[in-house]
DNA sequence: AACGTTCGGGCGAACGTTCGCATGCATATA
DNA sequence: TATATGCATGCGAACGTTCGCCCGAACGTT
């Protein structure tokens, strides 16, 4: 027996009569059909200059707004976006949530949209629910997906119930849906221009699990500035684990520990914390940041500007992201057909610091 | 001319055909009226086993889920709550954003409930706009708020409109509403005997502007504690300004360079960042930090325990806080009636570290 | 035998919109 | 003068629920 309905019964509803205006209420006053308010208010016909004028004037006296949720049962449609994003763990901060959150309500409402944010069930089949009761129920007209993998199941599951979605982030290329991602591969090949032109060409790298779709993608920009630069890649300086600072530090540890002749002078990183870790074993070994290891990594974090020293790395345009998935979404929702472009790839900027300081 | 609805007239209305099993399908299926399922379904009135047992038969195989708008309508509750934030600078991180809303939305879930958010305007006129829109179209029961200041434009609008919120954060002691709020002064109390049980006697503070409400009451633990351990507040010692880097860094050279019998021996910030400052000028001037001089703050940002050495901070109970919050606010929508008790104070937690290393 | 009570369930209405079509009137056309 | 065209507006219905009231049958009580 389902039970969607638990709370609902029990409880009391409260009477605040507090009484809005309705279209019937405009009407009365402008000595028209409420029908006919509502299509001067929606702009679907033509009516004289004073009966528009005495509608709008109604409108105004009696402070009237439609009521969102007749509209929406009426019309079908919720002018209302659901995101759900993976929370980050407890040691770590999301560095890009607040302002991807503050940037697609911005251009969300600017079409007169809303966000529905629900929780991110760790149970790959419970998330899925949610999304499904949101179909269902007629909440939501679309969703903003963040975090994508390979074969994402939030993917799988809305295009087969066809419903609209846009995408942070890519999943396999055979799978076709509006998505915006951040080229990964041009900034850590940025990165390792940057260190390439200051000299150095023994260039280690703190990657993620094989598995990593964004991880991958980035670690494209550097096999391949290597092997433009006529680089052979040492296969023991690519050092994998989760991005977290105990990784970095584990894995520079054994770097920094090789005979001098076997040992990197320059490290990329794919996100701050493993460069953050980097940066610690490096001072534990004596070895000077910058000087003698040069340290990068993605992300930048706000705060990374005020280690020391402060730490070069690859910024993320993350108010764009926001900005344009809204429109591709909404285009797809409006239209019914696919966003064009249906993919975006925006490039990401590289913030140079004191942490690839010049080689001695 | 108002024109909230110039872009709904224009949308093209997809028909994707997507089909729902509604109450009457249900209905029909189980051979009854419609309305008897709706009360099976809400749980309201008493029908025989086997009637029972086909409805819910019915919905099964249908695969009914009520729907949301509709019910909404009818019932003249949106069973959605608000909430928006003022957004972080760009040169900082919300250190506990993402936990907070994780905490609320899964709070509110378990109750039915799902939240809207929307951006925050920084135009306090325009802000309150946004709030009289969302009750006026009645699509939210009720708002969350947060970093709540005195006399603060949202409380005053939403109790003047009599509508329900529930705040993290107090305001002025005269207003009555539903809050929750971490006891600042008792975070900051148990770092500065965490330092005097040190033998720290000459501490110095890295304090917010007077007018900051939360600043002011995490002060009072400075205060108190130094006045009950009879150590008289040397006012050169209090520096003031916004909770940002450079300011702790400015701040804090200028103490260092005092003369060294004017030298405070240990330091408190407000938050992280502040902290963080003073760190950077401490290495600046070759100062031990730990041994010649502690430094601990406030929020505990998950980076802050690699720093060099690890930071000792007052952590907040932000999921405890998320979790409480929603049951306030919802108890208030439900009943109509102010929750029991309508404030909460709830204490923060001292994580010491290596930044308060024992004294020389 | 007449009467109240309880139980199971049905019925019409309402929530506030939008949609499609009809209608009346004035103007232009045959 | 009769007929087509356009314009401004009205009307009934529908979206999918919940709510309040009614009704008939079964049961027990006087």
């Amino acid at each position: 027996m389902r039970t969607f309905a638990r709370t609902f019964a029990s409880i009391i509803v409260r009477n605040m009569a507090r009484q809005h205006a309705t279209l019937k209420d405009v009407a009365i006053s402008a000595g028209v059909s409420y029908q006919t308010v509502s299509k001067v208010i929606n702009h679907q016909v033509q009516v004289t200059k004073e009966t528009e004028q005495r509608i709008w004037q109604a409108v105004e006296t009696l402070n009237y707004r439609p009521n969102h949720t007749a509209r929406a049962l009426r019309s079908q449609r919720s002018f209302t976006l659901g995101y759900s994003w993976p929370p980050s763990p407890k040691d770590q901060t999301n560095p890009i949530l607040d302002q991807f959150l503050q940037s697609i309500f911005e251009a969300a409402e600017e079409r007169g949209y809303y966000l529905l944010c629900f929780p991110y069930n760790s149970d790959p089949k419970k998330h899925l629910e949610a999304y499904g009761e949101l179909i269902d129920t007629g909440r939501v007209d679309g969703f903003i997906l963040s975090s994508v993998e390979y074969q994402d199941p939030r993917v799988l599951f809305l295009l087969e119930h066809k419903f609209p979605l846009a995408a942070f982030g890519r999943s396999d290329p055979e799978l076709v849906f509006p998505w915006i991602d951040v080229d990964g591969a041009a900034g850590i090949a940025m990165v390792m221009e940057h260190l390439l032109e200051l000299g150095h060409e023994r260039i280690a790298a703190l990657a993620w699990p094989e598995n990593s779709r964004v991880g991958n993608n980035r670690m494209e920009g550097y096999f391949n500035t290597l092997m433009a630069a006529g680089i052979k890649p040492v296969s023991g300086w690519v050092k994998r684990g989760e991005g977290k600072f105990s990784v970095g530090y584990d894995a520079t540890l054994q770097l920094l520990d090789l005979p001098k002749a076997k040992r990197p002078t320059a490290m990329i990183a794919l996100n701050d914390a493993l460069a953050i870790g980097a940066m610690q074993a490096a001072r534990d070994r004596k070895v000077a940041i910058g000087s003698q290891l040069a340290i990068a990594s993605f992300d930048d974090t706000p705060m990374v500007q005020y280690l020391d020293p402060p730490l070069t790395s690859v910024r993320q345009p993350v108010w764009e992201v926001g900005q344009r998935i809204i429109p591709m979404l909404l285009d797809y929702i409006e239209t019914g057909r696919l966003p064009e472009p249906t993919s975006v790839l925006v490039r990401p900027q590289l913030i140079v610091r004191g942490s690839t300081g010049r080689q001695i």
